[in-house]
Formats: structure tokens, C-alpha cells, sequence
DNA sequence: GCAAGGTC
């Protein structure tokens, strides 16, 4: 056919993979087309011309001028305005020139309200509104695809405006405040420095330094336990009773009381449970999953996931779902995976005898499924990084369409008949591997299971007092637990997660040591800044709150301008405020920054504000006087001996170390 | 230059 009709009818979609896939599905041979070196595809289908053609996702912006405050803002072409996305021009060209003779348009983005955007803009700036219609599919198979183009519904503005408010409040939001703290600086230094805050970044970044803050005050308290070594029969059991004492005192005597007491074997339980195979990767599983297997950051692996999408070897990456349709055809994908993983096809049909049952997860996703392998074989080289990332991937896959691994547990409930107290021994034998042949990265326990019958005597062979310390219950982050952590919290999507995280170390409000992240000087000050001038915007509640009007929208209910001017009405009572405080905040900035003359901490870059203490370690040190009073009680010993116990215990935080080691 | 969101 041929590849400059008129009078046809233009589909846009959100990305070339997904146009292919309409036009496949609109035709059995669709005509490929080239322009600008980006591929579209002419169809003919129930006897009109289509012309199906991609975007590369967002082809326009928001944009405004360098003032401040600035609360006006347009759209424009996002290579106009952002050198990295260059390549979006011929996107911009093609669709811009295939909309001149066409006499309807469809917008078949994803069917979110970032793609009701991406296809509203397109039509907007090049096409008609008036001849537009929306395609709504939740899934790029042909039937949904057929059933979507024959159902299409006038363009959804309420989507439209919801996605549109979206962009918007964050723009208005992030640049002015933004612009507030680098303003702050050069104001009083006359220095540029980049600095940034926002709506996504801004909380994340407060977790980080709370959490760490909290971790570094952390003291341990001492706790006591009792251990009894016990004998059954020839083999001997050593059990650490669950019980906690705050005394040693009262430790002791319960520890004579068990001495003095008769066991016996109460009962012997055996069950047999299944161990569940997981469920097929969303994103944030993988970036999980590839950080604690293979190492990697969860932005690197949201990268390489997409060279392995783009090389056609797995399915779209960015989603959040945890389910694959029936329409995927899972056994010519197993039958395709044999060119290049023959031995763990032959597992899984050796597990499964080939009736393949996904394992479906609970989380989902408006556009996409969960990612699996297409059964594409490898073509062109990949590199080894690239290659373990798409193994994991294929073994998760193929786990998920396994079966349960099957444990047998046992349970010996001892009793010590006389203080009516009971503990028990547990062990655990794999009866059926199942899914862990596949997915081998979990260690679980295969133990022989003990020969011990009910109502055998247990011997009591020993009973001892043992001080342990109890365990702080705040842990510092890597970067997929963070990442974790904003998926919990609703923050951010799959596309921009690893990529924010990324943002706060380029502004070096964070760092990393050994895997570890820890926030720098500055990412504090910072945090100490917006909480005293943004509050707002140092909560996820702003989030919340946003997708509450943004929902608002979709019913009817709101409009863009209300949502907009809200959220200006909002910013320009912070701006006052900020207005009057602006020199403070900047020489607070400048201080950290290295731009001017301070008194330090002594132990840290921050500000002396007690003396010649930080307030975070003068926390530290009215902290530990306190605590040291309870270990005293607790253990009856010197002060002395007890900061040598608690400087030398991994668990105690920075900053108390830092003030015992000027007090010892 | 600054956000967060798409996609490469
Ligand atoms: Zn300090």
C-alpha cells in the first residue's frame, strides 16, 4: 500500500512498539513505512485507510521563563526545550506531517492520563479535536486491540485534565521552590549552585535524614535471656528461651527455677505446607530482586530492562503489574526460551509435565501485564551484565509458571513441666524443590528431621544468664530499599523512581558508602530548610492530596484552573514568609555549602549551635546521659565499663560513639 | 537551571 495516502484515519500511539503491534493487529499485513527513520504502518481495516504512527511518550512540555515567582507556564515542543531529548524531533516531525491529510484521529496511548496528555497534545497542536476519538485497551493483544477500535469513545477530557493539573502542580511547585533555595544563595554569595526540590524528591530525601538521624541516636539496651542446654535422647539442643528480663536478678531466678524443673517431650508436630512460587516481575520486584542477586542500582536495571524490551527479548518494563493474561500464549514463549536456556526448559517441563499455571500477583497496572519473556531468541550479543539481568528474568518467568515447592516442618514442643513454661526445635526438610530448581536464589533450610517421639524425657543439662542487646528498629537504606519504600509510600512511578533517587545524589544530598546511603551535610540543611519554609512539600501528603483533586477531576467534579490556582494560593503564602526570611536561608545554605565562614560541630560539617555541638549531636549527648541511667540500674555496673559496652556495639548510632569517645 | 512524567 501506499505510504503517503489521503483521507485516512491516524492512530497514534505512545511508542513504536505499541504502533507495530496495533497495525498488526488491524491487519495481517500491514505496509511498514519509513520517515524521518521512524517507523509507522498503513492498514487497511473494515475498508478504510489507517495510518498508525508512534510518539516516544511526552513530545510536548511545560515550559516558562526565567522569573520568579513564575506561575505562568506553556506547552512546547519538548526538543525545543530539553537538549536530551533531541531525538524526540522526529516524532514530533513525523506525527506533525501525517496529521496534514488525515480526516479523523485516534489516540491510542496508554490508557492513563499521562497518555490521554501525550495524544491530546499531538492532536491539539497538529490535528483537530473536533475529528479525534479515544482507543482504550488494557493490553496490546489482538482481540483487545479489535475490541478497542470498535468501541471508541470522544476524547476523554476529564483524563485529559487530570493529567494536565498533574503536570502543572508539579511545575509550579518544583521550579519555584527550587528556584527559592538557589535564589537564597546567590543572593548572598552571588554564586550559582544547583539545587532542587519537589514534589517526589523532596520526601524522599526527608526520609533519608530521618531515618539516618534516628539510626545514628540509636543506643542499645541491655536485655537478659536464659539458654538451656537441654539432651533428648543422645543429642543435645541448645534453646534460647523467648522471654526478656530488664533484671539480671530476675533473670537468675527464673533460670533457677528451669534448673529445677522436669521436661518433657510435650509434643511432636509435622505438617506439610507449600512454599507459593512468586509471581512474574513488575518493575519494582526486578529492581528489587537484581539489586539483592546481581548487585545492580534499580536505575541501571530499569536501563538495561529497557535495551532488553527495545532488543525484543522481554515484554515492556515499566509496569506495575504482577499478572499475565490468558491471551499470552505461555508455551510457544517456553518453546522459544529452548534455543537459549535449554536446561532450564527442560526443568520446567520436567516440574510442570507442560501444563503451565501462572501464579498471578496481586498488584496490576492500568496499561500493561507483568513482564515476561517473548521466547524471542537471542540475536545480537548481549552484554553480561544485560544477559544475567534477562536470565533473572526468564528463571523468575519460568518460576512463576511452576509449581509450589512443598516443605515438611516439624515442631517439638518442649515443656519444663514445673514452671509450666514451653519452647520448641523446629526443622524443615524440602519434599518437592519445585519452583527453586528455577529460581535458586532464596536459602531455604533442608534439614533431616529429628527422631524424637512424644513424651520422651528431655535432660537438663545446663541453664545460664546471657545479656544481649536489644536491636535498633530503624535500618539504613540501600537503593532498592529506598526505592521500596517510595512504592509503599505512592511516590513517584515505575519510569521515575531509580531516576530521583539518581537526582538526589547528583545534587550530593545524598552519598553512598559500601551500598549504604547516607545523607550528606547539605541533604540535611536542606530538609532542616524546607520543613521551616515548604512544609507542604516535605510530606507525601502532598502526593495524596494532589491525586485526591486529580481524582476530582476525573469525576467531573474540579477543573485544571481550581486545582492550579489552589496550589499557587498555597505557594504564595510560603513565598511571603520565604521573602522575609530569604538572607537567613541563603547564609544557612551558603554556610554548608562552603561559601562562607562558620563555627563547625566538632564532630561534623553541620553548624555548632550548643556550644561547640551540632543539635544533632548535642541530642546525642542528652540522650546518652539519660539511657545511661537505665543500663545503670539494669546492670548495676560503672560508667565506665557500661560506655565501653555500648561504644563497642555495631548497633549503637555515629552519634553516640562520637560523644562517648569525648567522654571516655 | 530548576519537577515529574512519558520513552530511547
Ligand atoms: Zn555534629
Amino acid at each position: 500500500m501506499n505510504c503517503y495516502p489521503k483521507n485516512y484515519i491516524l492512530v497514534i500511539a505512545e511508542k513504536s512498539k505499541a504502533a507495530k503491534k496495533i497495525a498488526e493487529a488491524l491487519s495481517d499485513k500491514p505496509t511498514t513505512c519509513k520517515k524521518y527513520s521512524v517507523s509507522y504502518w498503513v492498514v487497511n481495516y473494515k475498508g478504510k485507510v489507517n495510518v498508525v504512527a508512534p510518539a516516544a511518550g511526552h513530545l510536548f512540555n511545560l515550559y516558562g521563563d526565567s522569573s520568579f515567582p513564575i506561575f505562568s507556564m506553556d506547552w512546547k515542543p519538548l526538543w525545543e526545550i530539553d537538549d536530551s531529548a533531541k531525538y524526540t524531533k522526529k516524532y514530533y516531525n513525523l506525527l506533525k506531517d501525517l496529521s496534514k491529510y488525515a480526516i479523523e484521529y485516534i489516540n491510542a496511548c496508554d490508557y492513563d492520563i499521562e497518555g490521554s496528555v501525550i495524544g491530546y497534545m499531538i492532536i491539539k497542536h497538529f490535528g483537530d479535536l473536533k475529528k479525534a476519538k479515544r482507543m482504550k485497551f488494557s493490553a496490546l493483544t489482538k482481540q483487545d486491540i479489535q475490541k478497542a477500535y470498535s468501541n471508541l469513545s470522544p476524547l476523554d477530557y476529564n483524563m485529559i485534565n487530570a493529567g494536565i493539573a498533574r503536570h502543572k502542580v508539579d511545575w509550579i511547585w518544583g521550579i519555584n521552590v527550587s528556584r527559592a533555595l538557589m535564589l537564597a544563595v546567590s543572593s548572598v554569595t552571588k554564586k550559582r549552585v544547583t539545587l532542587s526540590a519537589g514534589r517526589v524528591q523532596s520526601p524522599t530525601l526527608i526520609h533519608v535524614v530521618e531515618n539516618e538521624i534516628a539510626r545514628e541516636l540509636y543506643i542499645p539496651l541491655p536485655v537478659y535471656r536464659v539458654r538451656v542446654k537441654i539432651k533428648i535422647g543422645n543429642e543435645t539442643f541448645s534453646l534460647s528461651l523467648n522471654r526478656t528480663f530488664e533484671y539480671k536478678e530476675e533473670a537468675q531466678e527464673f533460670a533457677n527455677k528451669i534448673k529445677k524443673s522436669r521436661a518433657v517431650v510435650d509434643e511432636v508436630r509435622i505438617e506439610e505446607k507449600p512454599l507459593t512460587r512468586p509471581s512474574p516481575f513488575n518493575l519494582g520486584d526486578l529492581q528489587a530482586e537484581a539489586g539483592r542477586i546481581l548487585g545492580y542500582s534499580p536505575y541501571y536495571v530499569e536501563r538495561l530492562a529497557e535495551e532488553l524490551y527495545l532488543d525484543g527479548l522481554i515484554s515492556y518494563p515499566r509496569t506495575n503489574s504482577q499478572k499475565i493474561p490468558p491471551s499470552v500464549d505461555i508455551k510457544s514463549i517456553v518453546n522459544g526460551l529452548e534455543a537459549n536456556f535449554k536446561n532450564l526448559v527442560g526443568l520446567v517441563r520436567n516440574i510442570t509435565k507442560g501444563e503451565y499455571i501462572v501464579r498471578q500477583g496481586s498488584k496490576d497496572d492500568p496499561a500493561h501485564p507483568a513482564i515476561y519473556p517473548t521466547g524471542n531468541r537471542i540475536t545480537e550479543k548481549l552484554g553480561i551484565k544485560q544477559y544475567k539481568l534477562f536470565e533473572l528474568i526468564t528463571r523468575r518467568f519460568l518460576a512463576s509458571i511452576s509449581r509450589d515447592a512443598i516443605m515438611i516442618t516439624q515442631k517439638i514442643i518442649i515443656r519444663f513441666k514445673d514452671v509450666d513454661i514451653s519452647d520448641e526445635i523446629t526443622r524443615q526438610k524440602i519434599k518437592f524443590k519445585g519452583w527453586l530448581l528455577l529460581y535458586p536464589y532464596h536459602s531455604v533450610k533442608d534439614e533431616e528431621l529429628l527422631d524424637v517421639k512424644e513424651g520422651e524425657e528431655v535432660k537438663i543439662e545446663s541453664v545460664s544468664v546471657k545479656m544481649d542487646l536489644a536491636k535498633p528498629d530503624v535500618k539504613r537504606y540501600n537503593k532498592v530499599q529506598l526505592l521500596k519504600w517510595m512504592e509503599t509510600s505512592n511516590l513517584g512511578t515505575e519510569a521515575t523512581r531509580g531516576k530521583i533517587i539518581e537526582t538526589l545524589f547528583n545534587r550530593k544530598y545524598l552519598s553512598q558508602k559500601r551500598g549504604t546511603i547516607y545523607p550528606t551535610s547539605l541533604g540535611i540543611v536542606i530538609v532542616e530548610v524546607l520543613k521551616d519554609y515548604f512544609k507542604d512539600l516535605t510530606s507525601i501528603e502532598l502526593t495524596s492530596k494532589m491525586e485526591e483533586k486529580l481524582n476530582e477531576i476525573l469525576d467531573g467534579k474540579e477543573t485544571v484552573e481550581g486545582v492550579v490556582a489552589e496550589t499557587i494560593n498555597t505557594l504564595r503564602i510560603y513565598l511571603d514568609n520565604y521573602n522575609k526570611y530569604k538572607d537567613q536561608i541563603g547564609i544557612k545554605l551558603a554556610k554548608i555549602l562552603g561559601l562562607m565562614k562558620y563555627k563547625k560541630c566538632k564532630f561534623c560539617d553541620l553548624e555548632a549551635e550548643y556550644d561547640n555541638l551540632c543539635k544533632y549531636h548535642y541530642n546525642a549527648y542528652m540522650k546518652l546521659k539519660e539511657t545511661l541511667k537505665v543500663w545503670k540500674e539494669r546492670t548495676k555496673l560503672e560508667d565506665k565499663d557500661i560506655l565501653k559496652k555500648i561504644y563497642s556495639s555495631k548497633t549503637t548510632g555515629k552519634y553516640i560513639k562520637d560523644m562517648i569517645s569525648e567522654m571516655m
